[in-house]
DNA sequence: GCAGCGAAAATATCT
DNA sequence: TTTTCGCTGC
């Protein structure tokens, strides 16, 4: 019989023990007792700028001055980058220990749970991560595979079907009720979809491959039906800290749910007036219904803000009023001088981006660094004049957001090799890779797949009964993937080998712009170097996907920190000095495929306001009166809606005007707004 | 069963 | 403008 021996309980926190930051102090009051707050259920609704995120540091470094474990404390936010930046500046303020706090996306912490526990919910541990056109493929395949393509009536792409099946595991919902919200003319197709939807789910489990929101779901699952991996999970969540907590949604609430379910002490910090995820299913009901979720929550709210100057809030506020749905919010500030917002009404989009240029040049003049002034935008393609701009002055920038260069067809061409490489069950990369060969199609490539499947060795691809056209080829991959795989070679190595191999295909299959393309795939090399091993490569390029960044003017500046260019969804959670808000048109922002309901069009109207708070001192609103389009040539646009009465006392109207010389565009501030001619069409299409 | 061609459709925000 | 679909000929 084995003696028991009791342990003493831990010590509760004390919190008049020897703290070393003077939380009071540095803190204001609502802060202060939000940071500072014990055990159980906190909730802190904090406005834009109001120290969400400093309160949330301060709150991480009271914990581990208190006597937390950092590895028991679990920060959530929305972007690895957020919880990077949030980590690091809790270590500037306590120390190192901080690092050791365990942080990142809800993604990422399930990827981490799943590649122990897969196996108790069915999946081998070494599955795969596909991302959304991974997903849209796999989907492809089993469409074609039913015929369904082939049916009378349109049926739709794999694309939509992927979306379809995303929206309906985020929100919790069934197909036929997602279905009906967003595309009613499928619902016709409802069973065959459902149907597809079955085999999907099954394809995946058989062959270990893991989307997005599978990487929420399957956590949720495996958390609710394993007991014993719930307790140690949540029983090594003592602190459970979420951020941005409005945009989270069902799957992400419940798993915050399972996270604290042992200890109760969570954290979440949010504003509902910024939520601007609900495309993703993020469910604003989240943070209302927090309280009952967790009975005995202490509410903390943050009201004054330190970031903006009293006139950007006065916009803000005001274009906030305009909801459909209210927000009882009302920022004020300390900070009651400085500049009015301005509203640019350029020419067209040459104008836009020479003004752009012009200011943020004067203002560096002043002082202002580049790396503190931003620009943002609804959409990533709306900066490319900008870009164009930006790169023929020279003037260095980095872009957050829009396209990503892990996306672009030859970067997932290369990457799939990799897979291939690091697991050779990865049935969606083969494919990829055996479709690249000239003479294989999806027909052979299923085959092969299989072949491979089943195969004692599968990088041989010595498949029986091969067609001599693509024979050569096909021994070139399986060389290639051999020596890839032999041991002694380091990962940048196997890149160069990879890429010598995929060079003629790169020629032959993008024969148009392949130039450009062998660019990307130099940065892509670039990136590999930072990475251990093959895994790590895969792990990291799947969960944080590579921003395709201008990394051709960084050369030319090195030593200036760069211009940020960013969307404004990726723009969440930063400030900066000077913000500009390029393209405010109607049909951007709001966009045009936001106007079929008020809750869509209130969530774009979020997204203003998150734009305009973005900015502490400057804050300039520009648009382009007159637009080219292909097709319709150019044509007159309207300004976003949101913005179209907004008082001049609250937005300053500016015009520009060509200075007499050659020299650049100067701007002066005109009296009078150039309005744009009066149009009622406002959907924004040519007339 | 594959590649190539012309027509048609979709077109964003992110993990 | 770019991607996807369906058809045709090899």
């Amino acid at each position: 019989m084995a003696r028991r021996f009791v342990l003493k309980k831990e010590p509760a926190p004390v919190a008049s023990s020897n703290l070393t930051i003077d939380y009071a102090g540095e803190l204001n009051e609502q802060q202060h007792a939000a940071a500072t707050a014990g055990p159980g259920p906190v909730l802190i609704v904090a406005g834009a700028g109001t120290g969400k995120t400093r309160t949330l540091v301060y709150r991480v470094a009271y914990l581990i001055e208190t006597g937390a474990r950092p590895e028991e404390i679990l920060l959530l936010t929305f972007t690895r980058r957020a919880a990077r930046e949030m980590l690091g500046r809790a270590s500037l303020l306590l120390d190192g220990r901080c690092e050791r706090v365990r942080g990142g996306t809800f993604h990422a912490f399930c990827l981490q749970i799943l590649r122990r526990y897969a196996e108790s919910v069915g999946y081998p541990k070494s599955f795969t991560i596909l991302d959304a056109s991974d997903a849209a493929d796999v989907i492809d395949l089993l469409r074609s595979e039913r015929g369904l393509h082939r049916s009378k009536k349109r049926f739709p792409k794999k694309r939509t079907l992927q979306n379809l099946y995303s929206a309906a595991a985020n929100r919790g919902l069934d197909l036929a009720d997602v279905l009906e919200q967003t595309y009613p003319q499928f619902l016709i197709h409802l069973d065959e979809i459902d149907d597809l939807a079955r085999a999907f789910a099954e394809y995946k489990r058989r062959h270990g491959l893991v989307d997005y929101d599978d990487l929420l779901a399957l956590t949720v699952e495996l958390l609710e039906t394993d007991e014993a991996v719930r307790k140690k999970v949540a029983g090594a969540c003592r602190w459970v800290l979420v951020d941005e907590y409005q945009d989270t949604n069902r799957l992400q609430a419940r798993l915050v749910e399972l996270f604290a379910s042992e200890h109760g002490n969570v954290t979440a910090v949010g504003d509902d007036a910024q939520s601007i995820y609900r495309f993703r299913g993020a469910d604003v009901g989240n943070i209302l219904a927090f309280p009952d979720t967790f009975p005995g929550t202490r509410l903390f709210k943050l009201e004054q803000n330190y970031r903006s100057t009293q006139p950007i809030l006065d916009l803000a506020n005001f274009v906030l009023q305009r909801a459909k749905r209210k927000y009882e919010k009302h920022l004020y500030t300390e900070k009651t001088t400085g500049e009015k917002p301005g509203l640019i009404a350029a020419p067209d989009d040459r104008w836009q981006s020479r003004f752009v240029c012009d200011m943020l040049l004067q203002l560096r003049e002043e002082g202002t660094t580049l790396n503190q002034m931003a620009v943002l935008f609804r959409s990533g393609y709306n900066s490319y004049d900008l870009e164009v701009e930006l790169d023929r002055r020279r003037i260095p920038f980095v872009k957050y957001g829009g396209l990503k260069l892990t996306e672009a067809a030859h970067i997932k061409d290369v990457v799939a090799h990799l897979r291939v490489a690091e697991n050779p069950l990865d049935v969606v990369a083969w494919n990829r890779v055996l479709k690249l060969i000239e003479g294989i199609g999806p027909r052979t490539a299923q085959d092969l797949v299989e072949w491979v499947l089943a195969a004692e060795q599968p990088y041989t691809l010595a498949a029986p009964a091969v067609s001599p056209r693509f024979a050569a080829r096909l021994r070139q991959l399986g060389e290639l993937l051999q020596r890839m795989r032999a041991d002694d070679i380091p990962l940048p190595a196997q890149v160069e080998l990879l890429l010598q191999y995929y060079q003629p295909t790169l020629e032959q299959v993008y024969f148009e712009d392949h130039p450009k393309r062998a660019q990307d795939l130099e940065s892509f090399a670039g990136i590999v170097e930072g990475h251990r091993s093959r895994a790590a490569l895969l792990e990291s390029l799947a969960l944080d996907p590579i921003d395709l960044t201008a990394t051709d003017v960084e050369g030319t500046h090195k030593d200036e920190a760069p211009l940020i260019l960013s969307t404004i969804h990726s723009a969440k959670g930063l400030e900066f000095d000077t913000v500009f808000l390029i393209q405010a048109l109607d049909g951007i922002l709001p966009s045009q495929y936001a106007a079929k309901s008020d809750e869509e069009l209130d969530e774009e109207l979020r997204l203003l306001y998150v734009a305009l708070t973005r900015a502490e001192r400057n804050l300039f609103v520009s648009y382009p009166t007159v637009q080219y389009r292909r097709r319709a040539g150019d044509f007159f646009t309207n300004p976003s809606r949101f913005l179209a009465d907004v008082p001049e006392r609250l937005l300053e109207p500016w015009t520009l005007a060509e200075e007499d010389e050659a020299e650049p565009a100067q701007l002066e501030a005109p009296a009078r707004p150039q309005l744009p001619p009066a149009r009622d069409t406002s959907d924004g299409l040519p007339f």
